[in-house]
DNA sequence: TAACCTAATTTTATCGACAATATGAACACA
DNA sequence: TGTGTTCATATTGTCGATAAAATTAGGTTA
């Protein structure tokens, strides 16, 4: 069983291993189905057993892992359908939360999605483009949804933001699980280029019409993989 | 504090606190604000500290309680700003659930909207005008979320329903809050016929924004209430 | 009086043991 | 061989006590 290693000095115990469980499963790390046992849990992350239920509990009502019922809790199954729908949902909600930013977004708003373009751009070329899978993967993943969350950022709506946080965990999982590199025939630079320009030019129907094909394409890809159940 | 009485035997003692204490919430028993003491949910809820505090969690993690860092839990604070963005959110979401439903129904939907509105229609019908806060209300308010889930249950994104139902669980609270009387000077039974006609009969366009008058409505009528912050 | 420090109290977070439940293996029987 | 039953084991769920942290109250000084 994979396991984050301590990083940071938590706040306590169980917000600790909540963060470093959801990375693992996030990551891929822990795969689909897994049973994720209380007693093992505990000797791999290093805690104790009401920290480490807490935790579970939390995730679990996020979604991030499955609970039954005196039956413990397991990492979420991955199936080409499930995933079809995150994309869908997805698709649908950034919509909402795209055209609410450019209808409302203010300076500081146009200046985060500068800021985040330009990280993301940066490690996009730094990264080394043949070994698809490298530690700087974090890093670039990290800048891809600060990208994203920035377009989204001026909607006025937490709520939104926050249905879109746990779409974009979920979608990242997928993305992590089916070990596909990210420059499989495709221009994600340029892709993100354009999307970013509709969006500051005001365009609406463009931007969101080059955030769906981006997200489209992601997914075709990722349905090319034969890591899902 | 009010508390809810043990009704049905739960699975376990974590789920039942979690589910009598979300209804207390969300029915309006506990205050905004109210910060939750573990040592007096004990007592209250009859239960011991790890169930309640596993409860805890997982409502924090989805939004129904506050949570502050080694200073406790607490009922989150109800403001007329987060009411309105929650119905907001609310619109859009529902809105595209709508429209999915109404595209891809099939005839099941179209009787589990039928049948929804008939309870709906029963209980308004046998409800007391005078007392608006009758016992029956919350038979009232069943059939009511039971109707709106319908209309959006063929959408096909269990994610999307998931959205819809936590929403549907906030708004709840604020229309409890509220204190109002569910009848003032509005024929709710109409504009929900209106409605399910409308989405019967596939209209898209005039079903939106039938749903959205319905939301809007229910809003003005919300913020005329002094219980919020 | 107001600001600041310190100690007592309250409250949250965690631990280790125990109870309840589910799982799996061995065995009897058709 | 296949099916059902019983008992041992493993796992989840709960309890009561303790540790850690925050809050409150009292007292001291300017």
């Amino acid at each position: 069983m994979a396991v984050s290693t301590a990083s940071s000095k938590e706040p306590n115990q169980a917000s600790s291993a909540y963060e470093r469980l959801e990375q693992d499963i996030l990551t891929g790390h822990l795969k689909p189905g897994e049973r994720l046992r209380l007693k093992e849990l505990i000797v791999s992350y290093n805690t104790g057993n009401s920290p480490m239920r807490e935790a579970l509990s939390r995730l679990s009502a996020r979604g991030i892992v499955t609970r039954e019922e005196n039956r413990g809790f397991s990492v979420p199954h991955a199936t080409k359908e499930s995933l079809t729908e995150l994309l869908k949902t997805r698709c649908w909600i950034e919509e909402i939360g795209l055209r609410e930013s450019i209808a409302n977004g203010d300076n500081e708003w146009e200046e985060r999605i500068v800021l985040a373009f330009h990280w993301l751009s940066q490690s996009e070329k730094s990264d080394d483009l043949v070994s698809g899978r490298s530690p700087s993967d974090l890093k670039w993943s990290k800048h891809h949804q600060g990208f994203h969350m920035a377009l989204i950022s001026a909607c006025n709506s937490d709520i939104l933001i926050d249905f879109c946080t746990q779409l974009q965990g979920r979608s990242f999982r997928y993305f992590n699980l089916a070990k596909i590199s990210k420059y499989a025939n495709r221009n994600e630079l340029e892709e993100h280029r354009e999307l970013k320009d509709a969006t500051l030019e005001r365009d609406a129907e463009l931007a969101v019409s080059k955030l769906k094909k981006h997200y489209t394409t992601t997914h075709e890809i990722l349905l090319t993989s034969d890591r899902f159940d």
